[in-house]
DNA sequence: CGCGTTTGACCGGCGC
DNA sequence: GCGCCGGTCAAACGCG
């Protein structure tokens, strides 16, 4: 619009010039030469009007597909919330009763074609059955959300975290006491479902970069685990409560695992919204699962390739039926884990399970059956195949920004569109088969994506960070430690940050952007708008260059 | 000198 | 009740 308006003064202009040339009526060349360019304006400007025609065309286009999820939501919404009350009360025993493991994993592995075999066997109308019933109290747990009375919330657990005092001085110390007391002065109950969210990935520095800044307090070496698992806790605001553990897998040594506890109660950096939504998503599911009697063991690997294909891979197994679905090292988190924990996998994976020429959208299957453990594992799995566009952009320098380059606007777009747009009004339910045809596998896909808002969150928030990297404008570009040894890496979104994070951070302004379904469950569902900060992920490390913002891990 | 990390000690939960 | 273990504290240390 400001180019119209510039264009149509400086044809005005040139028109008064003329004009005035004409008044003097003399010197005919130059009379053609300001003939030429009133057309050459002209033309311009009929081609800015072309162009503009063009964008609000592309504008009321966004606007009607941001309308109709919207409407999507409220719809879901307003059901899901005619079921809470028949069911509130039943969700509350059952997640007091059982201990949760919910293992979201964003990464095919060697075992997960196994277990998608498996699950495709089995179980498929249940699984699909469940899985929606898990949506609307995982909703039910979102819309309650607000009664812990904050809006900061941070993605990974708003339902069950003790709130703190804002105000509380800093010293750990204290801090750290008055949080425990208060957990146990909120109820036991409270502290039993604190829900933990687990990411694994394959990342050379020694931490995963997520947006926000840690303060290690800890180290210790845990049973099972050769590697020392660090504490963290968040130093982005006083007296928030949210911890991380950070150790390295015992059998796979470059793989990180990074556990998040706890509600944030500051606003989030903008780059850490994506991880913080990922990983709220997937608290979501888990406690959208635990409001169920059992358990189903979720493995969705997710699948992009480099050429913008993309494949989705949805499995609701069984446990009982297969071998653990997790790829947890440590017994302490794969077995009767003391918190419910949900694991986001973004391990690279075998090509076999995930063959690079597997057509986009190839599989997908709904599995389930009653899980008889008493702590099923879930298992929600994302993978980047070929292009391990998510591994890169945490777990290994340079490629994730680089993949990123191969989305084009208009394949995010289509892409948001093929899997969070699918109206609800697809009522039949298609039953999935051991082998779906293209068309059923969309739409079974779509269908359980729309049928459940945290999962399409949580996909929302997977996909966007796989795909929607590089909008932050180029930032981190960049390659390898930076200089920085093993064991060093800055905390902070800078120009010089974990290999593992550097894309994953230039993704975010993307993803909040190209998704708005997104952005707004991040802030219906979570109760956390996404919230931009005075200091985005650059300008911080450029004007405030904090002291210390480094991780050290042994 | 300030701040973050290191590391041994301590605490509390849990299982036997 | 005891021991194990995960988690945290806090003084000492190191780095910029």
């Amino acid at each position: 619009m400001e180019v119209m308006k510039r264009f149509i003064m400086d044809g005005g202009g040139v028109k008064e010039e003329m004009k005035f040339g004409s008044n003097i009526g003399k010197d005919e060349v130059g009379k053609l030469v300001k003939e030429d360019q009133l057309e050459s304006t002209r033309a311009e400007m009929d081609e800015v009007q072309e162009e503009n025609e063009r964008l609000k065309t592309v504008l009321a286009q966004v606007v009607k597909d941001y309308q109709s999820l919207k409407m999507q939501f409220f719809d879901v919404a307003q059901q899901e919330q005619l079921k809470k009350s028949t069911k509130s009360a039943l969700n509350e025993d059952l997640i007091d009763e059982h201990d949760l493991q919910v293992s979201l994993s964003l990464g095919t592995t060697s075992t997960g074609h196994k277990r998608e075999e498996k699950s495709n066997v089995s179980n498929k109308i249940n699984g699909e059955m469940q899985s929606r019933e898990g949506l609307t109290l995982g909703l039910d747990c979102k819309l309650e959300g607000p009664k812990e009375g904050s809006t900061n919330m941070s993605p990974e657990n708003s339902f069950e975290e003790p709130k703190e005092d804002i105000g509380e001085p800093w010293p750990p110390s204290r801090v750290l006491k008055t949080m425990r007391s208060g957990e146990n002065d909120v109820s036991p109950q409270a502290h039993a479902k604190k829900i933990r969210v687990s990411v694994r990935a394959r990342c050379d520095a020694p931490t995963m970069n997520d947006g926000c800044q840690w303060r290690k307090y800890g180290q210790k070496i845990a049973k099972g685990n050769p590697c020392p698992r660090a504490y963290y806790r968040c130093t982005v605001a006083p007296a928030c409560p949210v911890r991380k553990q950070v150790q390295r897998c015992a059998e796979d040594m470059s793989i990180l695992i990074t556990t998040y506890e706890g509600t944030h109660n500051h606003p989030l950096p903008i780059s850490a919204t994506a991880m913080a939504s990922t990983t709220s998503a997937a608290a979501s599911m888990l406690m959208s699962g635990s409001s169920t009697s059992s358990y189903p063991t979720i493995l969705a690997p997710f699948s992009t390739t480099s050429t913008a294909s993309t494949a989705l891979n949805l499995n609701l197994t069984d446990p009982s039926q297969t071998s653990r679905p997790l790829y947890l090292p440590n017994q302490s988190f794969s077995s009767n884990p003391p918190h419910p924990t949900i694991t986001l996998d973004l391990t690279s994976t075998p090509p076999s399970s995930m063959p690079p020429t597997s057509l986009p959208y190839n599989r997908f299957s709904l599995n389930h059956s009653s899980a008889a453990s008493r702590f099923p594992s879930s298992s929600f799995s994302f993978s980047p195949s070929e292009s391990n566009a998510l591994q890169s952009s945490w777990g290994a320098p340079n490629n994730g920004y680089l993949n990123y380059q191969s989305y084009g606007k208009s394949q995010l777009g289509s892409f948001n569109q093929a899997y969070l747009q699918k109206p609800n009004a697809v009522t039949s339910v298609a039953t999935p088969t051991t082998q779906h045809p293209l068309t059923d596998t969309i739409a079974a896909a779509t269908k359980a994506i729309t049928a459940d808002p945290s999962f399409q969150s949580a996909l929302a928030a997977a996909i966007t960070s796989i795909v929607g990297g590089g909008g932050g404008g180029g930032g981190g570009g960049g390659g390898g430690h930076n200089g920085l040894k093993w064991g060093e890496t800055l905390t902070t979104p800078s120009s010089v940050v974990s290999p593992c994070a550097t894309s994953f951070l230039n993704r975010t302004t993307v993803a909040s952007v190209a998704s708005p379904l997104n952005q707004q469950q991040g802030s219906l569902l979570f109760m956390q708008p996404p919230m931009a900060l005075p200091f985005s992920s650059k300008t911080k490390s450029d004007s405030a260059s904090p002291v210390h913002n480094r991780e050290h891990i042994n």
